[in-house]
DNA sequence: AATAATATGCAACTTAGTTGCATTTATTAT
DNA sequence: ATAATAAATGCAACTAAGTTGCATATTATT
């Protein structure tokens, strides 16, 4: 039973070139067991049964996670950034459902976006966002 | 010079059956006349010439105007709320652009997406999103 | 084991948005 | 026009996400 996320957020970690600290491979291994985003929130709680851990911290260990493509942020309607890690067949390019009853947000990895759309003249293409909303199974 | 923003606002309001207030009007007007989706700093500011107007109310204007479909809010990545009027021409139906220097969000009309996609089984579609992240062009 | 660079915890702060309640205003029916 | 009434407004106090500065602790290196 001891849970190989952790053997896979250190190597990711190590990765880097960066250095493996606690808290950081704690947070990715709780995002690497999940299928869907999380919030800042709800982090906490999964850390709550072990070591606390300072909220403050927590958002630097966020920040570091996503600086660092380990993992990506998603705004959603109630202005709380929800995080997702990324793997190798879970790029950045894909869409997200969010349910706008429990306000989970899924990420639709196989639904691709077409990239470089046309825009206005002088304006430059960076990025394409794909947000699906409607009801997730359960709130259906 | 008197411009005819009011006139439009009031009809548009008066088209909805509630009430015509000042507050509503002014707010309205002022979206009218804008070319990008506004956050509620950005028309506090273009009230301020004016008389006053209390932040709690202005909140409430824009929820009004936004659940009687006159504007249509857009989630940005800074946690703040813009907001957009509804013409005919300009339903909530099309893609976004934000500037991620300047932060302006720009709606594109011309760029429509293709309805209902493929969702995981049970899952209930309601709203599709896209958003294009790049550089504006007085940024780039 | 000592060092240097970086991560962490704490306290205090900022900012968007919300709630409850008393007062004012827009509409209506007289 | 005016009174009645339902809805909108202003105010004060609150919530919740996220940030900043600084002193202390931890990681990786020598």
């Amino acid at each position: 039973m001891p849970n190989n996320f952790y053997e896979k957020a250190k190597e990711l970690i190590r990765h880097t070139g960066n250095r493996l600290t606690h808290n950081r491979l704690r947070t990715l291994a709780i995002l690497l067991a999940e299928q869907y985003a999380l919030t800042h929130r709800e982090i906490e709680e999964r850390l709550n049964m072990k070591e606390q851990l300072d909220r403050v911290t927590l958002y630097r260990v966020l920040e570091w996670l996503s600086k660092n493509n380990l993992v990506h942020k998603i705004a959603g309607d109630d202005r709380v950034w929800r995080f997702r890690v990324n793997t190798e067949l879970h790029s950045h390019q894909h869409a997200h459902f969010i349910c706008t009853r429990c306000t989970k947000v899924t990420c639709l990895s196989d639904y691709r976006i077409k990239s470089s759309p046309s825009l206005p003249l002088g304006y430059l293409f960076h990025e394409i966002e794909l947000t699906i909303k409607g009801l997730c199974a359960e709130c259906a």
